[in-house]
DNA sequence: GGCCGGATCAACCGATCGGTTGACTCCGGA
DNA sequence: TCCGGAGTCAACCGATCGGTTGATCCGGCC
């Protein structure tokens, strides 16, 4: 038993940890180390874990948490431990920014939730060997990305935006940013450039899409 | 165990299956019948079961599905057959729209994926008695729009609602809707009347906070 | 010092949106 | 049967937005 791959699922649905542990006890060489339902709990069962002496060489973990630690801020913190386990994410957004935040953060590897059981085994398989394992539609998404780098947004721009989605017209804008309507319209017109589109409304889609804005997804 | 309650799983996730059936066939006096990954391969496996002279007590049926039927129309598919069994949603939005339409299509009961094993096995429970079954954020959801005046949308009006979430121009809008761009405006004027806005961004706002339009997710 | 990018502002004009009025059809309930 | 609401469309006009050109200021960098 001490040659499995031990994993820590973290997720904040019971049924989705229930689901996960059936599947994974079921193969040969993985067993579950230990549950959390959000960023907090992982990385205190991590500790816990390692006070016991228990090995974890797999942190399973979800992306969207209903509360707690978001499933990238704890990745981060658990590749910032010592001697970190690989994170490899399971998820069910496939948007670019959810796997690039995920990636940036350090994770070794972006699965979908609705991928075939025999595909989530090699995943872990492949994580617990310092390998990385990415879906494939994941994989050809990064593919289209790296080959046209999106143009980033000045923190002055993301500010303007943020006060778009909520409705407000170029003036009220102005007045809440202390600026002119025409100053509004000069950096609208770059936001839009960048995003690729041309009127607010779609810039407020694209944004939300690629969480430049929190696209009120929140729960 | 034929006094089980007898349950069809209906989820396009191996994992959330899994899940479910572990869940579920802890319970006493709980039983999965069979499974199905979409709407069409549900309405086989009632038919098969029914053949076989098995019966199903409820039907626990996700919205989202990636593939196949959704689960809306599923379930009012299910609905039209003789004897038909309960079908309780068990999905991970809250959106007005969802529930709204899953309630229209004649759903008995509306919980969340994220919720406690206990509160899902008496969801079932209800289910079978016949009863209906809401997860308490749903049943919040629903009280705060019937005691406030809140004017509710036409189907027509959240369809358009949420084709100008996506960035699209009036114009636009009327091509995808194959309606004229006058009576795109005509809709809008009313949107704009019933929340309570007087231009699209806000209505995208108030909208999407309302949760009348998904804010994001598609999957 | 020179250069560049971010941020600011102005003036202008065409395109789109916002809002109104009026009208027609269809359908279901009183 | 009549009425009202939902849905459709048209014409019109003012307000706002979209897009351009050109300009100033400032801070960092070579």
């Amino acid at each position: 038993m001490t040659g499995d791959i031990r994993v820590l699922l973290v997720d904040d649905h019971p049924v989705v940890r229930a689901g996960l542990r059936a599947m994974l006890t079921e193969f040969d060489g993985i067993s579950v180390a230990a549950e959390a339902a959000h960023g907090e709990a992982a990385l205190k069962e991590l500790a816990r874990l390692h006070a016991h002496g228990e090995r974890v060489d797999v942190v399973l973990m979800d992306l969207q948490m209903g509360a707690g630690m978001d499933g990238v801020t704890a990745t981060s913190r658990i590749r910032l431990l010592d001697k970190a386990p690989p994170v490899l994410i399971l998820t069910t957004y496939d948007t670019d920014a959810d796997i690039l935040a995920a990636v940036e953060a350090g994770a070794s590897g972006y699965m979908l939730k609705d991928a075939p059981p025999e595909q989530i085994r090699q995943a872990v398989i492949a994580a617990a060997a310092g390998q990385t394992a990415l879906a494939p539609r994941v994989a050809a998404l990064l593919m289209g990305r790296i080959s046209s780098p999106a143009p980033a947004l000045t923190p002055r721009e993301v500010q303007l935006l943020e006060r778009l989605a909520t409705g407000l017209s170029n003036r009220a804008i102005a007045k809440e940013m202390f600026i002119s309507e025409a100053t509004v319209k000069t950096h609208l017109v770059h936001i839009y450039e960048k995003l690729g589109v041309d009127n607010r409304t779609a810039a407020i889609a694209v944004a939300a899409e690629r969480r430049i804005i929190r696209g009120r997804g929140s729960r």
